[in-house]
DNA sequence: AATTATATTTAGACAAGACTAAAAATTTAT
DNA sequence: ATAAATTTTTAGTCTTGTCTAAATATAATT
């Protein structure tokens, strides 16, 4: 078993090479996790030498295999847990991700499959994250940011790529939620805003809000 | 916000101060937590300068009423937990306890208030413990050990004194669950072991038993 | 009342995890 | 190819929580 602060790293390190293959650099975990990078180089040696991580001096860190399964049910924990804060605890989905980050530490493999078996084996989490699977695997879905997508083509709201509590919040002021089918009815080539149809409503959104959800394409 | 070990010494000092009034020794703290004497008398220390305890060189401690307040809330998590890994999650009686233990010091009243909700507002955890109200308060039950029942007498069980995973499973084993009618039918002078009816079933058990049992007297 | 035994505290050390400041390696720019 | 800028590591310190061993206080015996 590992620590709370192993754990931590791992996650860390686990979501960035989602974002950039590999290698992942010193910085980019210190930045991610609000620390120094004197602090991750000490934390970098620990996980290396519990065959968790490839470290060599210098040229960033890879998750082993151990490492990724490993980090993968953190993150399997994390999600299963904001799912039944809201489906069962009326939590929104702005108000779960901290709760979350406590609860993915609670070490009991028998919690984890009765939660599971408890929510329906839920694959996806209230932001639209998938769910890893026992082994850690997990089925990526096709998605677009739907600031790529061009003048009358439309898809489903399916994710979000910035789950800060002020991003959730605006998109439930306007209305926007996972499932529903969202339209883009105008590109405005000057700022790039959109305007979109969304449930028998239209208002336009700034390239900023657009590059932040996913959209399956239909 | 208190740290794990802050919050597991306290719960220690609240539940020896229901057994041994006031005045808890470092001793009995250290036994307790299965720790040493002198890392006791360094957080006991911490926890005076917090305010939670009240401590006098030499003299053992006793909770502030903030203290009390800080330990019963603790201790309203773990028992919340168990019910909910009981009722929901299908966990045994002697399964929870020590994922409670993990669970208690997760930091979200949200999630405590929301969980209450969700269960139903219960006032007893699995093994037949109170489970202390939002200020702290709970209300004792006029409970007697089955071991100091009369010939002829009979109760409701409600609840257990060892709450370790071999007294349970044994319990299990001879079908004594809470809310099942007790009835002495022999008290052999001999070695203090009763012969019982419960639910049709006549046996005896040990004096040892019979003095971990709670009964509601009827 | 003095002695012995027990309980408690103090002193000093250690591991985990974090930090600052300085040194070393690597990358970028000239 | 050098110099400058950036990244990363090292060295040393700090806090939390633990431990052992030694010192001191309290309690129990004779
Ligand atoms: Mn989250
Ligand atoms: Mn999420
Ligand atoms: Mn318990
Ligand atoms: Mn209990």
């Amino acid at each position: 078993m590992f620590t709370f602060s192993e754990e931590n790293y791992l996650k860390a390190i686990y979501h960035l090479e989602r974002d950039f293959i590999k290698g992942i650099s010193t910085n980019a975990i210190a930045k991610k996790l609000e620390t120094k990078a004197s602090s991750v180089t000490d934390m970098v040696k620990k996980l290396s030498e519990k065959k968790l991580i490839i470290y060599k001096k210098y040229q960033g860190v890879t998750l082993t295999d151990f490492g990724k399964k490993t980090a993968a049910n953190i993150v399997r924990k994390h999600r299963l847990w904001e799912v039944f804060l809201v489906e069962k605890l009326n939590f929104s989905w702005d108000e779960v991700h901290d709760v979350a980050e406590q609860l993915e530490h609670i070490k009991s493999p028998k919690l984890i499959q009765q939660l599971d078996s408890f929510l329906g084996f839920p694959t996806h989490d209230p932001h639209g994250d998938p769910i890893p699977d026992k082994e850690g695997n997990l089925k990526i879905i096709e998605k677009s940011l739907l600031s790529t997508l061009l003048k009358n083509e439309s898809g489903i709201c399916i994710g979000v790529n910035d789950s800060s509590s002020e991003f959730l919040q605006f998109l439930d002021k306007k209305g926007i939620t996972l499932g529903k089918l969202i339209t883009v009815l105008e590109k405005e080539d000057f700022d790039d805003s959109l305007l979109i149809k969304i449930a028998q409503q239209k208002f336009s959104i700034s390239k900023k809000i657009a590059s932040n959800l996913y959209i399956q394409k239909q």
